[in-house]
DNA sequence: CGCACTATGAAACTCATC
DNA sequence: GATGAGTTTCATAGTGCG
């Protein structure tokens, strides 16, 4: 029963205390206090967020849990000093761990941090004396946006009365110095169009790896991922410096699949001028995943969520599934809503499968796991006893955050209402991310839509209060500026929509002429197709040099020439 | 022709274990 | 570090029916 729960991301301690208030007899009275707990508290247990805030930071995760065990959870200015004090230190100054948590849990067991105590790496009699100059500029580094790993080593090279300005000169150096070997590296790579206002290396980088020889490491997805944080956590990472040439205006935000073929991010990220991508699962957002990445500079302080909050999992999201859910099926999140649904002839042989053993109080193991394979394959959801069932398309446009019937009519065919909305975007993650902009455009702004789809940015926007003066929207498909029109007239929109079918139709004259009479884009958004891409494409996932996922150069080509004519008047 | 339906794996990841 | 089991994935091409 415990586990029944538990398995649905809830924590054991709080399954316990709801099974005590409710009884074991009635699960739903259970699954209702769990549900009300969760809503009203957040996501993750204090130490859980404590420490993902720490590790967040770039410290190791057992670092962390050690200076949590020493100082006590409350005091976190303490915690953050013994930190410090390891790192100045020089101990295990690695900064790429991060907690091996269940995804589906948020919520971590009290046990949790007990393994990490014999695993220390670190002694206390080593830390008898930090020195509290050394620490306050390791504070004021960290402040900057460098890691403490990039301080610590600075301040090691360069010796104790070294200025600050003096170690931000020799972390600089050190970034440039292995810029310049990557470039030399890329030079052996096939030839790419480069960014016209200059090339420049200035990730931010581990000094420990200036010992190695200078091969760019490649760009790993993060373990949660929850990007620069999400709204049960926020500000995991508190700054980033973005390089010289990503600066706006104007703004940018360009999305694509996160498990894409090998390399592929390495290369969007060098084109976007060497923005870090921000990778964020919306299963963090609602009730289905969505693993994605994000290449933006927008500010990433001060983010806030739409309101009001969509269904946070399943049982939110489809209450009347809940009657039919047997107990078996511990998923409280969807998978990724893709294109296509499963066929009829599936689920018939579901039911079948599942009618043989009407009998028992449970299916046997394998068929089990037969249908909870398939259930994870096709995104099922139970409808009646032993029946399973696709997603209805409205029930899709709820879970990515659209309004109902937003797809529906105007002569599209059901078929392309899946299609168009697979290739959305979740409209709850991408507003979180451009939150920002309400407050820095009070009179709105002018956006270029690119490969805009059923205007996942234009909702998203709209929700959030954006005022849209101009909207330059671009999609190949018919049906879909259809659907944009529709919705931009419905809403009543105050701004102008212009729309083009092909990017190819914006060359150089055309947006020099709207630049001119809109005085500028203040956003440049889009995701260009990922179908070249996905994971589910068994016949021509063939990378970014795909027929269709290459059109990626023309988003590159198009905000180059936004870029370098907004910079000139 | 439009539409609904169906069959079709592998790459790349996570996690545990040795 | 190496290995292996387990899991996830904004899809395409072909067929058949009205």
């Amino acid at each position: 029963m415990i586990d029944h729960f538990v398995g649905m991301g809830f924590s054991e301690e709080v399954v316990a205390k709801a099974i005590q208030e409710n009884g074991e007899q009635n699960t739903d009275l259970i699954l209702e206090a769990l549900l009300k707990h969760s809503a009203s508290s957040s996501a993750s247990s204090s130490k859980s967020k404590l420490i993902d805030h720490f590790v967040g930071m770039g410290f190791s995760v057992d670092m962390v849990a050690k200076a949590i065990q020493e100082n006590g959870e409350e005091n976190t200015d303490s915690i953050l000093e013994t930190l410090l004090t390891y790192s100045a230190l020089g101990q295990s100054p690695q900064a790429e761990q991060h907690i091996n948590s269940d995804q589906n849990s948020p919520e971590l067991d009290g046990s949790f941090l007990d393994g990490f105590s014999d695993t220390d790496s670190f002694e206390g009699e080593e830390i008898t004396n930090p020195d509290p100059d050394k620490e306050e500029k390791l504070v004021s580094l960290a402040s900057m946006g460098y890691s403490v790993q990039e301080a610590s080593i600075a301040m090691e090279r360069c010796g104790p009365n070294t200025s600050i300005a003096e170690l931000t000169d020799f972390i600089c150096a050190a970034q440039m110095a292995k810029a310049a070997d990557a470039l030399l590296a890329e030079i052996e790579d096939k030839p790419r169009p480069k960014p016209s206002n200059g090339y420049h290396k200035h990730k931010k980088r581990r000094m420990l790896d200036y010992e190695k020889p200078p091969i760019d490491e490649p760009i790993r997805l993060p373990n949660p991922m929850i990007g620069f944080g999400v709204p049960s956590n926020p500000d995991v990472i508190v700054h980033r410096s973005l390089p010289e040439a990503a600066a706006g205006p104007p703004y940018f935000y360009y999305e694509n699949v996160a498990l894409a073929p090998k390399g592929v991010w390495d290369t969007i990220s060098r084109f976007l001028y060497d923005v870090e991508p921000e990778f964020v699962d919306s299963k963090y957002f609602c009730a289905a995943a969505r693993k994605r990445g994000y290449v933006h500079n927008l500010p990433i302080e001060n983010r806030h969520h739409l309101v009001p909050l969509p269904p946070q999992n399943i049982y939110e999201a489809l209450p009347l599934s809940r009657k039919w859910w047997p107990s078996w099926d511990t998923r409280s999140h969807l998978n990724c809503l893709q294109t296509c649904i499963a066929s009829a002839k599936l689920t018939e042989r579901i039911r079948k499968a599942l009618e043989e053993c009407d009998g028992e109080p449970e299916p046997p193991h394998h068929v089990q796991k037969f249908v909870m394979d398939e259930c994870r394959k096709w995104n099922l959801v139970w409808v009646g006893r032993n029946k399973l069932a696709p997603l209805e398309p409205d029930e899709v446009e709820m879970l990515l955050g659209f309004p109902k019937n937003h797809t529906r009519g105007g002569g599209i065919s059901r078929t392309d209402r899946y299609k168009s909305l697979g290739n959305s975007f979740q409209v709850d993650t991408v507003a979180y991310h451009l939150s920002v902009l309400k407050e820095m455009y009070p009179d709105g702004i002018n956006v270029l839509s690119l490969f805009s789809g059923i205007g996942g940015a234009e909702v998203a926007l709209h929700r959030l209060g954006v005022r849209m003066k101009n909207v330059v929207s671009v999609d190949i498909s018919e049906v879909n500026r259809n659907i944009v029109r529709s919705w931009w007239e419905q809403t009543n929109q105050k701004g102008t929509l212009i729309d083009f079918a092909d990017v190819q139709q914006l060359d150089a004259n055309r947006i020099e002429q709207m630049i001119n009479a809109f005085g500028g884009f203040d956003l440049v958004i889009g995701g260009s197709p990922c179908n070249n891409l996905a994971g589910s494409n068994r016949h021509s996932r063939d990378g970014l040099e795909g027929k269709e996922s290459s059109l990626f150069y023309d988003y590159f080509r198009i905000l180059d020439l936004v870029k370098n004519m907004m910079q000139r008047n």
